[in-house]
DNA sequence: GCGCTCTACTAGCGCGCTCTAGCACCGACG
DNA sequence: CGTCGGTGCTAGAGCGCGCTAGTAGAGCGC
């Protein structure tokens, strides 16, 4: 009762039904073994060039491309890397992009995987163990400590802009105090004093900021200025905040660093929006260097973190620990550094000599 | 001369290097055979509740999960949808959200493949078809049409946010002519005359949107005000285009009709830096409703695309096709609707009644 | 002639799964 | 009693590939 269409020998061009080429088809038609050719794709040793020149040009004829899934089932050990990420997060766009090129060179292929508010990050996790990742990238996860550890006892993991203490996993960011130092330190010689930081809340670095905003103003002698408005790391808090500080007229911070980009960019929306003078009434800064940051209409003075170190310093780390290079968990601290723009200056009122 | 670690059997919970866990095991250790558990998995018929249930609780216990590239290597019939997005765009990133959903509750898996400056939309679209999709979804393509024809001749495609007419491809997307028609009706309404229109460029529904604008204009009468500013679709142009505009002093349009909402709000944060006043003294309409035009310190006055119905008519189209429902290319016009928000209002100098 | 190495290639198993064909067993019916 | 249809299960053949073991032939030294 099986129905089939069956005629897929004859004509010229493949058409929408047909099955797809595969291996033993290139090989019958260059007139080599499967194995011949399995060889050359594969790039391995014990192919004459003339062959090989013959294969890659048959296979080019009949469209063959070599099917991953078999491939992966084949050599248990997959050449892919998964890759979870949130998929509004401008930053994690940024990474993306330089995961891609890195992972290529070292002959890994990448999928990605989203989370979303609908699709929470263990389902994300999941669609790529299905999927036989040989190893996993994490962007800024919000997993809990002990489903990561989990994690890392299957497979390599690296987790990307975050901290896991005591969970089996590798980790890529950056000092974070040394990002948040620089930024107040810059506010002060500008010479800001009253210079408030919007929280992340959650989000990742956000407490290794906090802290650090807390540590750098008491450190530049301005303990009772200290000031942490609570956020999340969106456009929507940066906004909110915003507002309260502008309800404060003239009592209003002169400076605020934001807990990232996309803080920082509702905050600055909301000011504008108000008439308000950026620097001259109140300077941002922000952190994570996104792309919005650089738009010229932006010109975001922000903590750069960069994304291709980051990028290849976490596929490395996987791929170290597949090879078999290295086991016990590591942290890697990537220097993060202060790139001032157009939203930094002096404030209006208070010049530097008032110090 | 096979050597096996063979002791799996013993000790408890899967630890790192273990091989994990297959149908077999879970086999084994149910007491009953490879296939029977594949039909439980695959929720076919020809299993008792009781053997289900069991199988079900051994398959936890040993942290069984499904192999999907043996699944698709096995079923030549694959379940996964490839979808191709540009990973900086917001409204794809709504778009990603949306088919998540949509595909689960057809029984599908997706795989995201991101373009980039570094990566185009072949070399992504290679990426998905390496991996046995079994259709594609291309989010605002830009692919030639005749490579767009070829694919889909291997596979069911549907293109997102652009027509391709000759392609042999299905296409999703508003009807562009009526949300710009219904953003300059209210806009006139409103009392504006001079209404300019930031050009997409090469983006999708550009061309369409910029032929609906000129159209619009000139049935209200407004064919001296007719204004396409060059864009792209990007925030760059957008405040790139309002310093043009705002060097223009009173001459300047009171309204404009941007590309899309990046555009809108590259627009809205150049204006509003310099001090001036929206809706007073500029009113805004973007287009998409991305997530970024309802944050509440935006709240763009937009036209909105529904990301949800675009992603469940696409889904259902491609799921479609592969059941052999459909046949001919068929495009998908959904009614747009344009959002008032907060960037549009009456002009200040000039008022209703001067018409 | 022999044995050796080196290159260029092939045979064939198995990765983890799906799926068709078929088997054992049950109660019902003539 | 024999035959039927149905239920619950299993055997085993692939899916497209990687990879190990092996083979054929050429070249070389003795």
């Amino acid at each position: 009762m099986a129905e089939q269409q069956g005629d897929a020998e004859t004509s010229g061009g493949p058409r929408r039904g047909d099955r797809r080429p595969t291996m033993t088809d290139v090989a019958q038609r260059a007139g080599v073994s499967r194995a011949l050719v399995s060889l050359v794709f594969r790039d391995a040793p014990g192919a004459s060039d003339r062959t090989r020149e013959r294969v890659f040009q048959v296979a080019e004829e009949i469209g063959y491309r070599p099917d991953s899934a078999a491939r992966m089932l084949a050599s248990s050990r997959s050449k892919v890397l998964g890759v979870l990420l949130t998929v509004r997060n401008p930053f994690h766009a940024d990474m993306v992009e330089s995961i891609y090129p890195v992972a290529e060179r070292r002959g890994y292929e990448i999928l990605l995987s989203a989370a979303s508010p609908s699709r929470d990050e263990r389902k994300a996790v999941d669609a790529l163990l299905g999927h036989r990742c040989a190893g996993l990238l994490l962007l800024g996860p919000t997993l809990p400590s002990s489903y990561l550890a989990e994690l890392g006892r299957k497979l390599p993991v690296v987790a990307l802009g975050r901290r896991f203490p005591g969970a089996d996993v590798d980790s890529v960011h950056t000092a974070e105090a040394k990002g948040v130092r620089e930024a107040i330190t810059h506010l002060v010689e500008l010479g800001h004093r009253s210079i408030a930081h919007i929280d992340g809340g959650r989000g990742p670095g956000s407490a290794e900021r906090r802290r650090a905003y807390r540590a750098a103003m008491r450190k530049h002698g301005l303990t009772e200025y200290i000031r942490v408005l609570p956020g999340d790391q969106t456009e929507e808090s940066g906004s909110a905040q915003a507002k309260v500080l502008l309800a404060e007229g003239s009592r209003m911070p002169t400076a605020v660093l934001a807990g990232n980009d996309r803080c920082a960019l509702g905050l600055l929306d909301a000011v504008w929006r108000e008439g308000l003078q950026v620097p001259g009434d109140l300077s941002v800064v922000g952190y994570d260097d996104s792309h919005l940051a650089h738009l010229s209409h932006i010109d975001l003075s922000t903590v750069r973190q960069d994304p291709d170190r980051h990028a290849a310093l976490a596929v490395q780390c996987v791929v170290d620990r597949l090879d078999g290079v290295r086991d016990g968990a590591e942290e890697f601290v990537l220097d993060p550094k202060l790139v001032t723009r157009g939203t930094t200056g002096p404030p209006r009122s208070s010049g530097i000599m008032s110090a």
